[in-house]
RNA sequence: GUGGGUGUAGCUCAGUUUGGUCAGAGCGCCAGGUUGUGGCCCUGGAGGCCGUGGGUUCAAGUCCCAUUACCCACCCCA
């Protein structure tokens, strides 16, 4: 049993579910290509070197959440832990960035990061990823967070919030980082052990603590939307006007930051209360200092991953459509009928039809019954009279009338 | 990494408080009966070293310790 578990925190997605995923993997498809973005699918590990620049040496993920090893050569190569990174990369090298014309891609895939699951955070989980290089914005930035929601609302999902906000760019946020830091400094006795901690590393996470306390001295803080220069602000402005004006329902969220590094200006989050703790979907932005960062020319960049999981979370607590079922069921009710029976299935298959069929001979009490759980249209019982006749009795289960066929002439079927 | 909860038949779970017919129920599965040849109903059957390892005791699913897995939350993020 336990050496015939699967690892922890890895899931297998089980027949039942696979519809479903179909469906929202088919949607998320459909939209992006409508939407006018191309499928680019990387390979699910990289050279460590990409992460740890890409993401940023000190975020946790990069830390202690990556699966790193050694190759045979020694090389150190790590499974993916997010999307943007790869594409990043392949879109450097493929050089799919030229001209005037953005590349706006997106992919499909599993990624690893090892953390302590729960609900909605697995250790491999998966994601629907899509990203825009080498457009400045805004109008992309409403574009990509239109997608995000058509996606969303197409399945059917409502009582979800996107939240936005802008974390401005290298030459703004500094200020604010720095004003922030002092005004949280002094208030240090009042925050959480945590937030004490992130002062030194990462002030800004301090915005979204959960925290009684440390939200109340938030509040009272300095805030970004006052520091943003100008061009920022414009960017910004223009993005919720646009946004306001294609009726997308959003709110403002001055204290939304995001955990990786590279984030620039437009940020956003799509959360549902259906989720428990885990409560984001989605979750996005813009990255205009990221391909430079990497080695590549100076392309801005935006995107947003969707959690298919947590996704499917909230899918499957609306009605679920079940796999339909065979157009036949074949009944084989006596070993004589074996061999009649295979050669009749590969026919109807070879024309199409959804065939099933037990190769065992049984009675046919049970082998209805079969049928019945298979949710069949309809079943050709093959038993010792059919043989000596050469005819097959075909059955209908929901009208329950029957009809002879000759069983060498599958194409009446 | 830190906390809390839970591990008993394929599945969902009773039973643990107050150690001793406690190895159970429902569903599912198999066989048979009834029903127009399946669905409903009836009868019978298979299937569990009660997560694992120690300990206490005449006796442990039940108490104690350890360990492991899952779940939820913190952290972090999709």
């Amino acid at each position: 049993m336990s050496t015939l578990a699967a690892i922890r925190g890895f899931k297998d997605i089980l027949p039942d579910q696979s519809r479903l995923w179909r469906l929202m993997e088919d949607k998320a498809r459909d939209l992006a290509l409508r939407f006018g973005y191309a499928e680019l699918s990387p390979p699910i590990m990289e050279k460590t070197e990409l992460f740890q620049r890409g993401i940023g040496e000190v975020t946790d993920i990069v830390e202690k959440e990556m699966y790193t090893m050694e190759d045979r050569s020694g090389e150190k190569i790590t499974l993916r832990p997010e999307a943007t990174a790869g594409l990043v990369r392949a879109v450097l090298e493929h050089n799919l960035c030229e001209g005037a014309r953005p590349a706006k891609l997106f992919c499909f895939g599993p990624m690893f990061r090892y953390e302590r699951p729960q609900k909605g955070r697995l250790r491999q989980f998966h994601q629907f990823d899509v990203e825009v290089f080498g457009d400045v914005g805004p109008y992309i930035d409403a574009e990509i967070i239109l997608l995000l929601h058509t996606l969303l609302s197409e399945l059917g999902i409502n009582d979800l919030q996107v939240v936005v906000n802008s974390l401005g760019c290298p030459s703004c946020r500094p200020a604010f980082r720095e004003k922030l830091t002092s005004f949280l400094s002094e208030r240090q006795s009042s925050l959480c052990p945590d937030c004490r901690r992130r002062l030194e590393h990462n002030p800004l996470r301090i915005l979204d603590c959960k925290n009684e306390q440390c939200r109340s001295e938030v509040m009272i803080g300095p805030k970004m939307d006052q520091f943003l220069c100008l061009s920022c602000k414009d960017h910004f402005q223009l993005l919720t006007t646009v946004l306001t004006q294609v009726n997308l329902n959003f709110r403002i969220d001055p204290l939304l930051v995001r955990g990786l590094d590279y984030y620039t200006r437009t940020t956003f989050e799509v959360h549902s209360g259906q989720l428990g703790a885990q409560s984001a979907v989605a979750g996005g932005g813009r990255y205009d200092g990221l391909c430079s960062k990497l080695g590549g020319a100076d392309i801005p960049g935006l995107g947003f991953a969707v959690g298919l999981e947590r996704l499917f979370m909230l899918l499957s607590q609306a009605d679920s459509p079940k796999e339909s079922g065979p157009d036949y069921y074949v009944a084989v009710l006596c070993p004589e009928a074996l061999g009649p029976a295979f050669e009749l299935v590969q026919n109807l298959r070879a024309r199409g039809l959804k065939v099933e069929a037990d190769w065992e001979s049984g009675g046919l009490k049970s082998r209805l019954k079969r049928a019945d759980k298979a949710s069949a249209q309809r079943v050709i019982m093959l038993g010792p009279d059919e043989m000596a006749g050469g005819q097959a009795t075909i059955r209908d289960l929901s009208t329950k009338q029957q009809w002879n066929l000759p069983l060498d002439q599958p194409q009446r079927y």
